[in-house]
DNA sequence: ATTAATCTTGACCGTTCGGTCAGGTTTATT
DNA sequence: AATAAACCTGACCGAACGGTCAAGATTAAT
């Protein structure tokens, strides 16, 4: 069952290509051809490791779920909701800023309405985030923060973690056409902890 | 000067149906094809109101911004900063409840590069958003909300905000398959006001 | 060394895309 | 009533799309 070495590095190149054409124009605005410019393989040898365009692109979308879904590791090694949630906040706006291509590709495809991935959020994601608002539950039975509704808590901190990638050519846009240099984003990640543990009596 | 009623009419049909298609399937996604069965006119008579798909997509954008912009009004009628900011934050969640389409293709624009409002990002929005860094900037030496970088929290409070609409698909497969109700809706927007004015030290 | 399996690729295919256009119809102007 | 302007649309076009395939080249297994 081990595969070939040769088909190993070229799979990995077409996926790594595949991830930078889907990012830059979506899955529509993407082509073969494109991808295997930029692959440097030729277009037919591309359809020889992934039968496809939407198998490639599930491929691409399946290495995306694997990272979002272990981020969450910080969360769960934490006892207490300070560490727990600026941990996860921060390692969220970490991978935004290391892989902002794929974070882009997930926001498309929500985008789109979920098509190829409907029933892994509606299984696997929903569940991880069950067992996460147990956890937020019993912080607040507890008293450590204030009462709220915690699935609304998570999607801000989706909201503001994943828009540092998703938007980042309007944030350029508005920042003398610059990125956000690391001592900005360093500022980001330290504002966005701080408001949102504020925000949630988990400071006082 | 005066346009003929029969234009003003087909125009709007095709810029609704536009607006529904674009943002279903996204720029390259989105066909001519599609567009007119959804107006109910033939695809060549689209080209005769508009010459081209970009130039019919730059409309639709435009009418968006358009949209973007004035939910600002609140923002700037109000001289304290709750009142402003809770304002302001409520105006945008109801606009990405009553037009979450629209929402989808600016999402999709900017996650593009944003290749056709470059401009008016750069030059129309930066000087929107200057004006309210004046203000907040002036709450922050008065005393009234915390030190803080403004350009931040507005990020913070666009990526909220606009996450009901563009990540709708998730939202709904993570609450049993079933679009926010309005009473779910209103506990997130007390929720997202709440969590962001005291994350911000306004409501001490 | 031989054979089998895997990998490579230019050429090609049917379909769909955005866009054009000629010629007819309807509406507005005088 | 006559003329002009605006509007309508089926048929068509070249280009680009995802995907196929046969035949050759390379690698692995015996």
């Amino acid at each position: 069952m081990r595969k070939n070495q040769i088909r190993i590095n070229n799979e990995r190149r077409i996926l790594e290509a595949a991830v930078k054409i889907f990012a830059g124009y979506g899955y529509q605005g993407a082509t073969m051809r494109k991808i295997s410019e930029e692959s440097g393989l030729p277009k037919a040898n591309l359809h020889y490791y992934f039968q496809t365009k939407e198998q490639l692109y599930r491929q691409v979308l399946d290495g995306i779920f694997k990272d979002w879904l272990a981020a969450a590791n910080t969360f769960d090694e934490c006892e207490e909701p300070v560490e727990a949630l600026s941990g996860y906040i921060e390692t969220k706006m970490d991978l935004s800023r290391k892989r902002p291509l794929e974070s882009r590709i997930w926001a498309e495809e929500i985008l789109r309405g979920a098509p190829l991935i409907q029933d892994q959020l509606e299984q696997t994601l929903a569940a991880w985030l069950d067992t996460r608002v147990k956890r937020i539950t019993d912080w607040i039975n507890k008293g450590t923060i204030q009462a709220m509704n915690p699935r609304i808590l998570m999607y801000m901190i989706w909201a503001v973690t994943q828009h540092f990638a998703d938007f980042e050519s309007q944030i350029r846009a508005l920042n003398q056409q610059q990125n956000l240099s690391d001592e900005q984003f360093a500022e980001a990640k330290t504002q966005v902890v701080q408001t949102i543990l504020k925000g949630i009596g988990a400071l006082d």
